[in-house]
DNA sequence: GTTGAAATACGAAGGCC
DNA sequence: GGCCTTCGTATTTCAAC
């Protein structure tokens, strides 16, 4: 199984900024053809170093411009409870974490009212024994994970 | 301006889980001509709810096995202080929160020694008084803001 | 990895409800 | 105003080199 090499990073990182641009610029940002473009990305997909392709969606337009981050406090071993969290939509992200609390949970809601019932729903989970909820006054960034290419990929 | 109706919402779920589907499977989704659909997501790009498009790759085959998330605390206003945040490229969110800590930040390394170079970074901030880390051992999910659309848009 | 060609999808225009 | 159909064009996708 080959490796990602330079290539496939400054793709990756052209992708995680727009991946609607067509495979022949994206060859030509890399100096590569189309062809071999479309070749490293297919096969990036296939070896999933790319996950999928989604649409970045405004959280307030669609009813989530409440964001908080809550540590779950557990009494009991949390590493099977995935789906517990899972069930409950408006959280985003879950983590079980090293420290005093054991799974992190990013929520996203409408109002402050439903983050206060998704507290409520967090207690009825097995095992939760406490929380602790700290809401976001303002997001200051969110970004994928590789640098945007400022130079070019090909300089003369 | 209009708002955001059902059928925009059952759109940009479905471009949440795959946004390379194409627009007549997009409309055949939601009971719509393939340029209709194609209308609404143009028009929700310009509106601004849909933000960009963008691949998700899997953090570790990039080199960014490490996740953290740290609490930045501060002895004075960090209001202004996003691009400080910013030029850390390890970080990927950064938030300013309600608590004792100032700032919560999202933070992807390699190794546990970057993440400690990244906290050393976080302390040359002007303002910055202490970070308290809270490392992942095991994400259960990272998921999109909208629940996947299980049942079809349309029932005979 | 490159080139070239066929299938497909995009994106805009015009008409209809 | 929103939706449908049609058309030209660009892009994807696959072959052979």
């Amino acid at each position: 199984m080959p490796k990602v090499d330079d290539v496939d990073v400054m793709l990756l990182a052209l992708l995680q900024q727009d991946a609607t641009r067509s495979y022949a610029s994206l060859g030509a940002a890399v100096g590569l053809s189309a062809g071999a473009a479309h070749d490293r990305v297919r096969k990036l997909r296939e070896r999933g170093v790319i996950r999928g392709t989604r649409v970045d969606v405004e959280p307030a337009a669609v009813g989530r411009g409440v964001l908080a981050f809550v540590m779950v406090e557990s009494t009991s071993w949390m590493g099977d409870s995935a789906e517990a969290f899972a069930a409950v939509p408006e959280i985003q992200e879950a983590h079980v974490i090293a420290g005093s609390a054991s799974v992190l949970v990013k929520v996203r809601t409408a109002t402050t009212e439903q983050l206060q019932d998704v507290l409520r729903r967090l207690y009825a989970i097995d095992g939760v024994s406490g929380t602790q909820a700290t809401v976001v006054l303002e997001t200051f960034f969110e970004r994928p994970l590789l640098p945007s290419p400022e130079g070019d990929a090909e300089p003369a």
